[in-house]
This record gives structure tokens, C-alpha cells and sequence, in this order.
RNA sequence: GGGCUGGUAGCUCAGUUAGGCAGAGCGACGGACUCUUAAUCCGUCGGUCGGGGGUUCAAGUCCCUCCCAGCCCGCCA
């Protein structure tokens, strides 16, 4: 993690030259009420678009405020726990811009802020080390954790002791969801934000019209009152974010504000405030998030900022004033995106209800999941383990109206032709795909060779494909594989090493026999499967109770792949030998 | 209660810019194959485009209204 954004310095009008006295005295306000003006509208998606793909409209629309290069595009999360896939929209979202600004020949950083100076205010009923396993809080110091509630993710100990902190253990968990998705992001530490004095001037400019600052926020706030100053220092004795209302006094030649360390409202409940009196710097506090986000803006200099619904009414149309009215400047543009959903129902942490890009990446190649976060982020999208397929299948029809011209509906490829570069990088040869399902099918065996037979015999190996490309396209059956067992599918099925422990009547004993002799006789897969159901006949059984005789013998269950094909492809000998539970 | 976003086949979703035949994949069903057995291929079925009203030669698309879901309208982020 950089502690501070190597381009703050870089740029040609660095921040503490800008502020405060670039700011002009007297804004410009040419609307009348609060309301948003139609430029910082943030349903960007919303009606007509310039282009097919939302990410070239939204680089569009970056265009045509003219920016300076590099065009910072930005995201944010706390980092207060499990990064499910839903925050990554924060970063995958920005990616497919910065990626239309790059294809248009742009210079683009894409930041990524860890809001790591907001307060613990309450206790994560699940977390996750940084292997990527989920943990309930009684794994960890509970108690520990308990006693920083107030404080700042960055003050409080990793609760798994690996990181200088809690808020750097799940930063750190978040930037591995962005390696994983091999999305390359700067990471900015809020805190080190705060710490280097980055936001010094920003915030005395703040304080200095904190007036201003009032009346703005109090057109979208109702709880604005005189008291209500926009900044919250930290206690110096008990380590608190403090409340909106501690503040005492300012002295802004000193860069010093004085203060009461008071109770905070979280949630329902109240973390106590020590009482305290003391004197902080502007260094030595947070500006309250309304504040804070216009204050990234400007520090950062961000041109696109796409965030989830939930501050698309609040927290967005009071930062778009802010920094419009109090100070003067025009807000990014902005994206509001909806939710996910997971197999149906909301993420959430505290039931443990998530997944993490890292889980995902084990079941899904990486161009899968890229291709998901390529779909309108305008529309509530459920994210669902349990169908992978699907969104597999989706994906390789999305490959395919790249590659091959009019396979597919003209609207599909005119899309791919945009967006398939962009989710794989760097385009090569068309890969062989193995239909997903198929994979799973093969990962009902270890071995290679058969995997291959198997593949080869149903065609989805070219006669001509180099070794390399066979490779590649084999690799898929693992993650399909993993898909398999972990939703404990249909699919879920391994050929017995050692011979199941299993009785079964004479007449079906015999019938196997038969059947062992056929297979003897170097019988091909369809062959086979016709001999399970002559067999049966000819032994007065119905072909269902054979079939799962089979089943039993070779997979342990009473179900499986079609049986007939997948024996041919086994080993002859241990064929044989399995159907006279021999071995 | 108010504002916003969304609602298209059983499921997942295209199609809404610019009004012009209701679409795809999956599933289901049937077949290819003396064969119900999750592969593959072919075919079929599947719709009150959330409901109602309006504009229009023509509405999934535009207008009005209602219903449902989510978000915001306290704090926090």
C-alpha cells in the first residue's frame, strides 16, 4: 500500500498549493434550492447512451468535462470486514472506464481509497483471515476487539495479529480481491491521507467556512445545528472519533481545534465518550463523511467515482453541493450502480451469507468473473454460485461473438467487440472452451489422460490442437470440478478408488458378469450402454435397477454420468475387474 | 408518508437511445439411439413485457395512474 498517492505530489497544481487560497471567496451558486443540478445527476445509466457498452458512455461523459491527464477514476470501501464480491464493484466498475479512457488514449490512474479512519462502530459477527477463510468472531479476540469500538480501523490491532492493524488486514484482503481480478489499482490509505497532512489544507478551508459548510449540508440533512462543526478529532486520552458537536473551539492560525470527548451514536446504541478536554490538530481527526468524500475529490483530483445505490439520495447529492457551493469546484462524474445479490439473496456479512473474489476465482477463471462485472451495473444482478454455469456458458457465447463474426445476436457481438479485450487483457488465439459442465463431468476422474480421452471423444478437442492449447483448455475442469463439490451439484461425483462395500442380488451379480464379458470384448461406449439394458432384459431386471447397481460400483451413488461412454473410457482391466467386484 | 431505481418465458438475462413481427441461453418435454440415466446434436413447448388507462396507423419502448421489490429521506459510511 502507498501511504501517499504518489501522484499528489507529480501533478502540476499539487493540493497544498491549491488550497486554501485558490479557493474562491465568493461561489457561485445559480441554483436557487438543494437540488441537484441535472449535470450531477447520478443515474448516469439511466436513458439514452451514447454507446453500446455503459463503460464507453460513462468515459463519454468523463471526455466531455475535458480533463487533465491522467484521468483519475476512484472507489472506496472501509475496510470493516468480509470484502464480499459486491464491494469490488467499487474497483471492477472503474476499471472498464479507466480502460475506455485508455483505449482512447488517455493516461489513467485508478485509486482505490481504503476509508480506513472511520470508527469500528460495532462488532463484526464474521471476518476473514487473509487466506480468505471466514471466521466467526469467537475465533478471534472478541474482547479486544470490543474495547476499540470508536476508534479508527487503523488504531485498532489486527484481531489476527498478521497485519500492523484491523483496518490494514482487511485492506490488504481487499487489494488480493483486486490482484485476483487482476484489476491494478493504487490503494490510498485514508488515514495516511489525514496523517501526511494531505488533507490539512482542505479541512482548515472547511473549518474556516464552516458557516457555509452548515448551510449546504443542511439542505440535505436535517440534524444540522449550530453546534455542528466538520470535523470530529480524536480523543488524545481514549483514541474516539469524536461526534460532529465536541469541537469547542478553532484556532485556524494554529491548526488547532479544542474539544470535549463525547458520546457517539452507533446504530442503536452509544459509545461513550471519556469526557476528555484536550486539543487536536487538524491532523489528528476526521472530517465526517459527507465531508470527507468532496475532500478525496478535490485531494485526488477524481474525474469518475461510481458507488452503490445506497448514495445515490444521501451521501452523493450533499457531496455534489458541497463541493459545487462551499468549495467551488465540479464534482466527478458520477455512477450509481446497484446491488448484488448472492443465490438470491442479499450479501451479508453477519450471516455469513458472502463470498469473496478470491472463493469465486476458484471456481470461476478470472475472464468469467471479469465478464460479470461488464453487464449493466444499472440493474439489480444476482450473483449465483449454484448456476456458474450459466454465467460460463454466457461467457463462452460472449467469446464467441468476438471471435467469430454473426454466431450470435448482433447486440451480443457489437458488445464483445468492446468489451472482450478488456476482460482478457491481452487477446490472442481463440481458446478451446470445454462447455463447463463437460469439465464438471471430467472432473469425476484424476487422470489426465482420461480427461483428455474423454474430451477428444466428444469432440472438443481439435485433431490439431497444439499440446498447449489441450493444456489450457483441461485446465478448466478443476475450477469446474471445485464448482462441483463445493455446491455438492449433480456433478458431484468421484469414481471410487477401492471397490464400494455393496451387495447386491444374484440376479443383478450375474448380469454384471455378463456385462464385464462384453467390456472384455473391447466394447465401445455405445455398445456398452446398449448391453446395460439387453443385460437387463435378458436377466428379467429393469435396466434402472442395473444402472444403479453400476452407479453404486463405480461412483458409490445411485446416480451419475451416462454410464456406458464413461466406462469405455476407464481403464479396460479395472473395468472388468470393478463390474465383478473384484477389485 | 415523500423521493429515487428496478420489474420482459419456470430460471438468468438481452431488447427501451431513435415507437415498427416478443428474443437468447439454461431448464422442461420429445427425438437422434431395440436404450428414462445428467455428455453431444436436433426439435418442440413456453409470454397479461408487474396491473390498468391514454397518445399513435403502430407501444416492452412515449404519457398518466396503481401494485411489488430495493435504496434514500435519523446517525454512520
Amino acid at each position: 500500500m502507498v501511504l501517499i498517492p504518489s501522484g499528489s505530489s507529480a501533478r502540476s497544481t499539487p493540493a497544498t498549493t491549491r488550497v486554501p487560497t485558490s479557493f474562491p471567496k465568493e461561489v457561485p451558486t445559480n441554483r436557487p434550492t438543494g437540488r441537484a443540478m441535472t449535470e450531477d445527476d447520478p443515474y448516469t445509466l439511466s436513458g439514452p447512451q451514447s454507446h453500446d457498452l455503459w463503460a464507453e458512455s460513462m468515459a463519454e461523459l468523463v471526455l466531455e468535462r475535458d480533463p487533465e491527464d491522467p484521468i483519475v477514476t476512484k472507489g472506496g470501501i472501509s475496510p470493516s470486514g468480509v470484502p464480499h464480491l459486491g464491494n469490488m464493484n467499487e474497483i471492477a466498475r472503474g476499471y472498464f472506464v479507466a480502460r475506455a479512457l485508455r483505449d482512447r488514449g488517455r493516461a489513467v490512474k485508478q485509486i482505490f481509497t481504503a476509508d480506513d479512519r472511520d470508527p469500528l462502530r460495532k462488532l463484526p459477527r464474521k471476518l476473514a483471515g487473509l487466506d480468505g477463510s471466514i471466521v466467526g468472531l469467537g475465533d478471534v479476540d472478541a474482547g479486544a476487539l470490543g474495547r476499540n469500538l470508536g476508534k479508527p480501523y487503523t488504531s485498532i490491532p489486527d484481531p489476527f495479529g498478521c497485519c500492523d492493524s484491523y483496518g490494514a488486514h482487511f485492506s490488504t484482503l481487499i487489494e488480493r480481491s483486486a490482484d485476483a481480478l487482476e484489476i491494478p489499482v493504487e490503494t490510498v490509505s485514508n488515514t495516511a491521507l489525514y496523517e501526511s497532512g494531505a488533507f490539512e489544507d482542505v479541512t482548515r478551508y472547511l473549518l474556516a467556512h464552516r458557516e457555509q459548510a452548515r448551510e449546504v449540508l443542511g439542505e440535505h440533512q436535517e440534524k444540522v445545528d449550530e453546534e455542528y462543526v466538520p470535523f470530529r478529532p480524536i480523543c488524545a486520552e481514549c483514541g474516539h472519533v469524536t461526534e460532529t458537536n465536541s469541537v469547542r473551539s478553532v484556532d485556524l492560525d494554529a491548526g488547532t481545534v479544542e474539544y470535549v470527548c463525547t458520546d457517539v451514536e452507533a446504530g442503536d446504541r452509544i459509545i461513550e465518550g471519556c469526557g476528555h478536554e484536550g486539543r487536536a490538530t487538524l491532523r489528528e481527526g476526521k472530517l465526517p463523511w459527507r465531508f470527507e468524500w468532496p475532500a478525496q475529490w478535490h485531494v485526488l483530483d477524481v474525474d469518475f467515482e461510481p458507488f452503490g445505490k445506497d448514495h445515490a439520495e444521501g451521501s452523493w447529492p450533499s457531496g455534489a453541493d458541497i463541493t459545487r457551493q462551499v468549495l467551488g469546484e465540479v464534482p466527478p462524474v458520477p455512477m450509481a450502480y446497484e446491488w448484488f445479490t448472492l443465490d438470491g439473496a442479499p450479501f451479508s456479512s453477519s450471516a455469513g451469507h458472502v463470498v469473496m473474489a478470491q472463493d469465486v476465482l476458484e471456481f470461476l477463471e478470472p475472464e468469467v468473473l471479469r465478464y460479470f462485472f461488464t453487464k449493466d451495473p444499472s440493474k439489480a444482478r444476482d450473483f449465483s454460485i449454484e448456476r456458474a454455469d450459466q454465467l460460463v456458458d454466457e461467457f463462452d457465447e460472449f467469446e464467441r461473438g468476438y471471435f467469430e463474426e454473426s454466431v450470435t445476436s448482433h447486440e451480443t457481438t457489437r458488445e464483445a467487440n468492446t468489451a472482450y479485450p478488456a476482460i482478457v487483457d491481452s487477446v490472442s488465439e481463440q481458446p478451446i472452451r470445454l462447455p463447463y459442465t463437460f469439465a464438471a463431468v471430467l472432473g469425476m476422474t484424476d487422470d489426465a489422460t482420461l480427461r483428455e480421452a474423454m474430451a477428444r471423444r466428444e469432440g472438443h478437442l481439435p485433431e490439431n490442437a497444439s499440446d498447449r492449447a489441450i493444456e489450457r483448455a483441461l485446465e478448466r475442469v478443476e475450477y469446474a470440478r471445485t464448482w462441483a463439490e463445493r455446491t455438492d451439484n449433480a456433478y458431484n461425483y468421484r469414481l471410487a478408488a477401492e471397490c464400494p462395500a455393496v451387495e447386491f442380488d444374484s440376479d443383478i451379480e450375474a448380469a454384471l458378469d455378463d456385462l464385464a464379458s462384453v467390456v472384455e470384448r473391447e466394447a465401445s461406449g455405445e455398445e456398452i450402454q446398449s448391453e446395460i439394458f439387453e443385460t437387463a432384459r435378458e436377466h428379467d431386471i429393469s435396466p434402472g435397477d442395473l444402472f444403479t447397481a453400476g452407479y453404486r460400483l463405480f461412483f458409490g451413488t445411485e446416480q451419475g454420468p451416462k454410464l456406458g461412454p464413461f466406462l469405455a473410457e476407464l481403464d479396460r482391466e479395472f473395468v472388468v475387474k470393478r463390474l465383478r467386484r473384484e477389485a
